[in-house]
DNA sequence: TAAAAAACTGACTGAGCACTCAGTTTATAA
DNA sequence: TTATAAACTGAGTGCTCAGTCAGTTTTTTA
């Protein structure tokens, strides 16, 4: 089960850094020392390939960002909020390659043709945004966070910006990453209580 | 210069709905009911065709986005930021085939290849981005707008936000008008000033 | 150790597709 | 009306590439 790994590492790489379909069986089965029969020995498509990489990343995410919460940040929802943040951005710088997976277009076009996609995408988000969802919720509840509009909605805009300033970065038309302080400083605007 | 247009308008449409490599120069000749080699006398290559489309939207933009500046919305610099972000969504409603133009990867894919691709996305959106700072910096000026961080910052953040959302919408993976609502609340929240 | 199963190989195939080119039609100028 | 240029045509070309298959090697099981 080496190959297989090593398959999906490199392919993972390649659907990343050049697109879907840009990337050709070949030049995997160069970088991954394997032959392009044993590509489709283990994948049957180069659309199941996709797939798979998907789901592993939805596997990590669910990981990772479940033992983000464990780590327990005592405090308000709203700290944890802010907490969640950072976590998210700087989440995202590390897991780069992962997160242009999903901020190119392939996956959505697929998702189009493929309802296995468009499932996979989903669960992803949701994943996301479900995170806020609950930091949100709980601020709501503890009087740390405005309750002017429901935890879902708050938690939609919040990862639309996050997500949005990620993707800036990701693209590389502007340094987003100077950007962080500034941003955190408006979710909080977006959380806070209405003084008026 | 009756079929150059049409094969503009089919063009900048099979792009926008299938993709850039998805969509092939024969079913563009046969959307436009010109020949395959007229496709390729008014433009060199399928790159320069895309490009061709991309320039035209940029017009459109700098054209509506000027219309839209001088149809002049009296008030302070924080009215006529509310009425931006309106009208912004609306407009990415509006012209939501150029826009999935953007959103899709086709075109930053391009721009890793030629620099012609990259100036032109640039462009694209610095022209978004300096009418969001126009008005927040007016906004500055007047009061009306919170001084705590500078224009340019807020203007990406609050474009980065708007174009998310826009993008959700595109994507059809969540409902995003139901979130204009709000969106516009936190906008607002983001940029008025503190009371502390 | 022998037999069966799983993993792996790479030359080959057939379809798709961007672009060419030699020629035809239509518009413009003289 | 004729000459010249501009617009247009579509069959043909050469290349790319996902997927196949008949066979080989490695691992597991009995």
């Amino acid at each position: 089960m080496k190959k297989r790994e090593k398959i999906l590492e490199v392919a993972a790489h390649l659907f990343a850094s050049k697109g879907f379909k840009n990337t050709n069986i070949a030049e995997i089965a160069r970088n991954t020392g394997a032959a392009e029969g044993t590509i489709f020995y283990h994948f049957k498509t180069k659309e199941e390939l996709f797939l798979a990489i998907l789901r592993e990343f939805r596997g990590s995410i669910i990981r990772d960002f479940s033992d983000f919460e464990k780590s327990g940040h005592l405090g308000s929802g709203l700290g944890k909020a802010e907490h969640l943040i950072s976590f998210y951005l700087s989440y995202s710088v590390s897991m780069e390659e992962k997160f242009l997976l999903l901020h190119r277009h392939d996956a959505y076009e697929l998702s189009e043709v493929n309802p296995l996609f468009r499932e996979e995408l989903e669960a992803i988000y949701t994943c996301f945004v479900d995170v806020f969802d609950a930091v949100i919720a709980e601020g709501q509840r503890d009087g740390s966070i405005s309750e002017e509009i429901t935890p879902r909605k708050v938690a939609m805009i919040l990862f639309a910006l996050v997500d949005s300033v990620s993707r800036l970065n990701t693209y590389r038309l502007y340094d987003a990453e100077s950007l962080f302080k500034e941003l955190l400083m408006s979710c909080k605007r977006i959380l806070r209580k209405s003084t008026r």
